[in-house]
DNA sequence: TATATTTGCAACCATATAGTTGCGTATTAA
DNA sequence: TTAATACGCAACTATATGGTTGCAAATATA
C-alpha cells in the first residue's frame, strides 16, 4: 500500500485526527468509542473511521472489553516523523522565535 | 481555509512531494521546473501542482528569471512540525532503536 | 425476558487529490 | 524571423477522503 512514514504523516495531517489523538494522549485512562465521539461534533461513525486510520498508523491501540472498545494512544510512531525531520534540521535556522520565523510568517 | 500546521503536514504527507522537497533541499543550486520534472516519472504539470502545494506550505520558494522558474527549498516551516511533535516526545519511550521500537514494528 | 447501549458494516454523498492532456504565451536561440 | 524551450491555465478523469445514515448484532441492564 504505502510507506509507513506516509501512513503516519497522513494520519496526523488531519486536524480532527490530531484532536482525537491528543485527547487520547492526555486522557489518564483508555476511552470507549462513544465517549470519544461525545467530545466531537461529528457522528460516531465518523470518529470510528478516524480511529481506524489512527490505528493503522499505530498511533492508537484498541482493546475490546465486553461491548465496549477502549482506545489508548501510542506516541511511538511519531518517533519516525521525528527522525524524518531530523535530517532537515540542519537546513532550518535558529531557534523558534527568531527573525527568520518572523520573516517566514510574513508571506 | 486550514491550519498552518495542517497545510504543512498535508504537504509532506505525500511521498512524491517529500521526494521533490528533498531533491531541492540537497540541490546546491535552485532548479527550474522542467529540470525537476525530469527526475520524476510524472508529467511536468503533475510536478507543478506539487510545487504549488509545497509553495503554499512555505516549503519552497519560486523565483522567476526569464522564461524559467527557479525553485529552492525552505526547511523553516518544518520547525512548526517539530514543535508540534515536541509535546508528544514525553509520551514515547527511549531512543530510536530500542525494544519498544522493535515491538512497534511487530504489529 | 425485554429493553437499552455500544458497536461494526455497508451504502451512499460531496469534495479533495493526484494525475493526465491540450493549448496558448512568453522568452530564448538559430 | 523562425523555431525551440519553459511555462501557466483549463478541462478532464479516477480514486481517496471525510462525512453521513440505516440497520443488524452483541453485550449489559431492568
Amino acid at each position: 500500500m504505502q510507506d509507513r512514514i506516509t501512513t503516519i504523516l497522513k494520519a496526523v495531517a488531519d486536524p480532527t485526527r490530531r484532536e482525537i489523538f491528543h485527547a487520547l494522549v492526555v486522557a489518564t485512562t483508555a476511552l470507549p468509542i462513544t465517549q470519544i465521539s461525545n467530545q466531537f461534533d461529528i457522528s460516531r461513525q465518523g470518529i470510528t473511521k478516524h480511529l481506524k486510520t489512527l490505528e493503522g498508523a499505530g498511533l492508537i491501540h484498541i482493546d475490546t472489553k465486553g461491548r465496549e472498545r477502549f482506545c489508548h494512544a501510542n506516541a511511538n510512531p511519531l518517533k519516525e516523523v521525528n527522525q524524518w525531520l531530523k535530517f532537515y534540521e540542519q537546513f532550518w535556522d535558529g531557534a523558534l522565535g527568531d527573525l527568520s520565523d518572523y520573516l517566514d510568517n510574513m508571506s
